[in-house]
DNA sequence: GCCGTTTTCGGCCCGACTGTTTTCAGTCG
């Protein structure tokens, strides 16, 4: 949760109060879908530091997931008044996203922003204190940020308060202190990193039977918050099993344990000495080591009964959202589950705990809860509640087979040393050779692109040049009867107008035009719709095949420009109906991740096929696509929706049509 | 604030832990 909410500040341009969007334009739509959904999760936050009723709250959370994932255009349901027939959406928050769409204006929300100080926001991100006792420390003792509650507990002003005391004051102390050095949420990659490396040391201890990553690494969420891993042992080892996790090497700090929890903070020493790596995550952990960073990341570590696991993996894997809802399937069928077992609700009453798991459900298994509630196991990328819970039911078994790392037979957007990447064209081939690939499609940047005023990308005199040396290594392995060609495309920069960087003639010299946005201070300045309208110039282009890295974000770093998404998949899926390729981009740097999972399916269902490229610019970020991958499935993805899963001639054919 | 095949009112997922209490509210996941 504080992750959570750390994240939504994070994502919001930072604390420092909030501001309801003013419209720009001239006319309705005044305000974006993206925006609503801003809107309303901030809502949601400043309704909970006022002390508001805490469902009229989830309402609001409820409502910004519910329009975040809607896939018809906005303004079309909101003009056909539409919008109330959505569910989760009724005439409160229907009426609120009506006024702001057709009127630009915002209502009474306006009150609710000024009466809330921003800092109440920060204060809420500190670990034990939450909106209840923030609203009480501001009401009372008029303290209003991270600040004045800093100087409070020090002049002791705090414990005397009903309610507190010294151990609540001091605990907001070592809060302020975490605060100032948490780092948020943790990169996919660097999270499994530590995942990993946890998950294997913890298994190697005597009395250990099991012991698995949970939590949002195991759903491969972009960004991961605190690692969560279920440790399966026998009850007469737990307490051994505990000490010897507390004196694992790489642990900065334990925050606390019990009989059947620990709570750790983890540093880099982790990561040493971590057996079972592959090559990618051992550079990785290099890289990470070298930096000397000190970032750090949470770990919650739970150890149970070998019958109880699979109940405990499952709840700890969540979502939150996805937890809910079997719950009430489970309700639905006079049962109950938690993390100890799925018990019938006759046998379960008025028990709690482990004294209720004495009268659950035998699963040795997750599939087997799941088949309990008449459902197929559903894996856990797809646990997000998106769908998946309907999907899996007995009534239609319909969860999609996903993807897998070894389906993939190549990529399209790849680097080499014509551009900013590090190895040359018969390295990168090569590379791609040992992964098994028939075909790397080599997108080199064009040539507007300057990085500090040094020209980045290819001069179009030079595009044929590259042009030639291709052809060469394509004849080299023609002849020697090997299954492998690089494909001549390019990373064409998408102008601020939406026009295409080089001349029609050199752009129809390449076998695929992989069009990114790679200026983004114009696309940042402007609205959602004069982006989206840009954008759609660009894939209109007829040498226009691949949208490279559709948003331009960087996570964790930055946002991506306002874009509507959903219009511009649609319109792709109208051109490939048309008879065009118009594919987008699962670009599988794991800085990036962009397509986002949330925006996959859609596009499956308007038939636009997906590229999971690398956008590797040496021979080790080929490796990346895994991560792509892992988004890929997170998005319902089969192998027939994915490009390059195609096989070399297959692809050769269509990018020459 | 949302929702409805016992419902337009009265519910809304569930349990552990903590620190404060003397039976529980707030926080967290």
């Amino acid at each position: 949760m504080v992750q959570d909410l750390l994240y939504v500040l994070d994502a919001m341009a930072k604390v420092g109060g909030w501001t309801l969007p003013i419209s720009r334009r001239q006319q309705a739509p005044y305000i974006s879908k993206t925006q609503l959904v801003d809107v309303l999760e901030q809502i949601a936050i400043l309704l909970e530091l006022s002390g508001a009723n805490g469902f009229r709250v989830r309402a609001y959370q409820n409502g910004s997931r519910t329009l975040a994932s809607m896939e018809e255009d906005l303004f079309t349901v909101v003009s056909e008044n539409r919008i109330v027939e959505i569910k989760g959406i009724g005439k409160g928050i229907g009426g609120l996203i009506t006024e702001a769409v057709m009127h630009g204006s915002w209502g009474d929300m306006k009150s609710l922003y000024d009466k809330i100080p921003p800092g109440l926001i920060e204060i809420v991100g500190i670990p034990g204190l939450g909106p209840k006792r923030a609203r009480i420390l501001y009401e009372s003792l008029g303290i209003d940020s991270v600040e004045s509650l800093k100087a409070a507990c020090e002049l002791d002003h705090v414990s005397p308060l009903s309610g507190f005391g010294k151990k609540s004051q001091q605990k907001y102390l070592d809060g302020i202190d975490l605060l100032r050095r948490y780092q948020g949420r943790t990169r996919m990659d660097v999270g499994l990193l530590y995942g990993r490396a946890l998950e294997e040391k913890i298994s190697q201890i005597k009395g250990v039977e099991k012991a698995q990553l949970a939590g949002s690494a195991r759903r491969r969420r972009e960004t991961i918050g605190d690692l969560d891993i279920v440790v399966s042992s026998p009850p007469e080892q737990h307490e051994n099993v505990i000490n010897e996790i507390l004196n694992l090497p790489g642990i900065a700090e334990v925050k606390g344990f019990g009989e059947s929890k620990v709570s750790l903070i983890l540093e880099q020493a982790m990561l040493s000495n971590s057996i079972n790596s592959g090559s990618i995550d051992e550079k990785l952990a290099e890289t990470l080591i070298e930096r000397n960073s000190d970032a750090t990341i949470d770990a919650q570590v739970r150890i149970v009964n070998p019958e109880t696991f699979p109940f405990t993996l499952a709840y700890f894997t969540g979502s939150k959202e996805h937890n809910i809802r079997m719950r009430q399937e489970a309700i639905n069928r006079g049962l109950r589950l938690n993390e100890f077992g799925l018990f019938p609700e006759n046998l379960a009453d008025g028990k709690i705990g482990m004294e209720a798991a004495k009268h659950t459900l035998i699963c040795v298994d997750e599939s087997d809860i799941y088949k309990s509630l008449d459902m197929d196991w559903v894996p856990p990328e797809m646990r997000e509640d998106m769908g998946e819970i309907e999907a899996a039911s007995f009534s239609k078994s319909s969860l999609p087979t996903l993807v897998v790392p070894s389906d993939l037979r190549g990529a399209f957007h790849n680097h080499t040393i014509y551009s900013d990447g590090t190895n040359t064209l018969e390295e990168m081939a090569k590379a791609a050779q040992s992964l098994g690939w028939e075909y790397l499609g080599i997108a080199d940047h064009s040539e507007t692109l300057n990085i500090g005023g040094r020209q980045i990308g290819i001069p179009s005199e030079k595009v044929p040049k590259q042009s030639e040396e291709i052809l060469r290594l394509n004849k080299i392995w023609k002849d020697e009867n090997i299954d492998f060609r690089l494909l001549h495309g390019s990373e064409c920069d998408i102008l601020a107008d939406g026009s295409l960087d080089y001349s029609d003639d050199v752009r129809n010299l390449f076998s695929h035009v992989v069009g990114s946005v790679h200026a983004l201070g114009s696309w940042r300045n402007r609205d959602e719709i004069e982006n989206t309208e840009a954008l759609i110039r660009a894939i209109e282009d007829p040498t226009f095949t691949i949208l490279g890295h559709p948003t331009g974000r960087i996570l964790q770093v930055r946002e991506g420009f306002p874009i509507d998404m959903h219009a511009i998949i649609r319109r792709m899926g109208e051109l490939n109906r048309e008879g065009h390729l118009k594919a987008i981009e699962i670009n599988a740097s794991p800085y990036r991740l962009d397509l986002d999972w949330r925006l996959c399916k859609f596009a499956k269902e308007q038939n636009v096929p997906i590229c999971i490229n690398p956008d590797a610019h040496d021979i080790n970020g080929l490796g990346d696509v895994w991560y792509g991958i892992q988004i890929a499935r997170k998005g319902w993805l089969e192998s027939s929706d994915i490009l390059n899963t195609r096989n070399g001639t297959e692809i050769e054919s269509l990018f020459n049509s």
